[in-house]
Parts: structure tokens; sequence; C-alpha cells
DNA sequence: TGTTACTCTATTAGATTAGTAGGGTATTAG
DNA sequence: CTAATACCCTACTAATCTAATAGAGTAACA
């Protein structure tokens, strides 16, 4: 299942995305619109920030706002900020790698046999969407 | 994160496929090569027959096995069972159809559209691979 | 007829998620 | 200057889910 988390964090990256100008967005605003709780959309923010995608300003008429350009913002970049790995076993994780301790020889495992071509659909996906793709 | 259940499931099932005659096996076997609480496993096959991948022999020499060939099984229908829908959002799922009561419009909703996106992309791979695929 | 091995119910520790509460601090308008 | 604004941060909690454990019950074969 895509956690809240996720979920909420994609539909504010939209809503700043289709703002006019680059003026600041208050988290009140986006909470509002988006029907988030302002405090957990406040955490979310501040995730984003850190890794890159936002900027802030404080003070009257601050806000959030895009770094980038939506045609710059990446899906892959996205989901492994706000949904973790993109792998489902850390086994066939590219990002994350971890060996299975259970099990002893991973080439003839079925379980990494199909997630490794489940890993290969999303990433295909996530590495083809940027925000741009998503919005209307 | 794929769920511990669905991993030994398909271990179980793999193991199974891979037996030369159609005999019984013991849940004790199955729990002692692939690592995996015998308790737990119980369970998991316990599902595993009431979905109507298995059948049981009760008494000695007794045990689990196969009802139909590995090329029959789909990972469609066994990861539905193991893990659940496979849509990662119940608004873009086809077999658990949910709408979202947060979201006004979902033809406009960005998670939506991904989430469509992924949703086709994992069912490819599961409807394009059976159990006999993932052995060896 | 007794052993074997599946069947079922209930319980639990631990982890994660989604959210709440409350204060702190930097910045800007006036 | 200063007060209002709005971001920033920490801690806590209820609810849920996962993985596993325990133990009793039941069917069937040798």
């Amino acid at each position: 299942m895509l956690s809240k988390k996720t979920k909420y964090g994609l539909k504010a990256l939209t809503y700043l995305a289709v703002q006019k100008d680059k003026k600041p967005v208050q988290i009140a605003e986006i909470a509002a619109v988006e029907n988030i709780s302002q405090k957990f959309l406040e955490s979310i923010l501040l995730s984003l920030r850190k890794s890159g995608f936002l900027g802030s300003k404080k003070g009257k008429g601050g806000g959030y706002y895009l770094l980038l350009n939506p045609e710059e913002i990446l899906m892959t970049d996205v989901m492994r900020v706000l949904e973790g790995p993109i792998s489902m076993v850390p086994c066939v994780s590219l990002n994350f790698y971890e060996q299975c301790e259970d099990c002893p020889d991973e080439s003839a495992c079925s379980v990494h046999k199909l997630m490794s071509m489940v890993r290969d659909a999303n990433l295909a996906v996530y590495r083809n969407n940027t925000l741009a793709n998503l919005i209307c």
C-alpha cells in the first residue's frame, strides 16, 4: 500500500507545480485545499525541503515553493524520498542492497527472480515520469 | 515492502513445484529447508489450500502438494492471495476498487495517474509469469 | 489403535503509520 | 523596533499490522 505520506507529498508537489507564479505557498493553504492534516503536511514538506525539492521562506508572506521546474523532478527521486526503496525486497535493490540471510543462493531464488522483474517494471514507470507528466 | 508471508509462500510453492513426483510434502520439511518458522508456514499453506492452489493429505505420509501444474499457476492470482491487492491505492484497483473520500476529482489526481501506470506495469509482470517461470 | 501431520483459535511482542501537541525560532511588514 | 507570521523541531500516542508462538483438536493412514 502507498503510505499517506507519499500520497500527500505527491499532492503537495502537484499543487505547487500548477501555481502561476513562483511565490511561496503557505502550508495552511495546501492543507486546506487538499484535505490534509496541517501538522502532518508540515513534516512531509520539511523532508521534501531537506531532500532538495522545495525551498522555503520564513516570515509574513512566506511558504514553500519548487526549486526546480516540474519537468526536472523525476518520480524515481520523489518516490525514494517519500516512500523509500522502490524494490520490494532488499536483495533486489539497486540503491539499498542487502543480502537475505535466510537465502543461500540468490540466483536460484524464485522471490529474487520475480521481484527483480517487478523492480524493473516500477523503475521504468518512475523514470519515465516527471512531476510535469502528472499535471492535468 | 514484500511481506514475509508472501516471501515464504512463494518459496513454499516453488519447493513443491520442483518435486519429482506428486507425493505430499510435509510442512516440517519445507520449513527446515527454506528456513521458515514452521507454525507461521502452517498458516500460509493453509490459506494457499483454501484458495485452491494446494491440496493436503492428513495422517502418516501426509502433507501438501500442488493441485495444478506450475505452468497453470499465475503470479497474479498468487500475489492477490498472499500479498493482497496489486494496486497501491484502492482508487486504481480493478478488483478492490474504492473511491478516495478526500479526492474530489479522480481524473485530475496526480496520485491516481501515477499509480494507474504502476498498477499496469506490475500487472504485466504478474500476468506474464507462472510458477514455472520462476524455477531455476 | 496409536502415531502422524494437518487444522484451527487465541495471544503476543514489536514495528510502523498517521496523526497530535506544543513550544521554539527566524523573518518580514509596518 | 516589534509584533505577527509561518516555518522548524521534538516528543508522544492510538491504532494497526506483522511475524511469530502456544496449545489444543481432528482426520487419516499404517
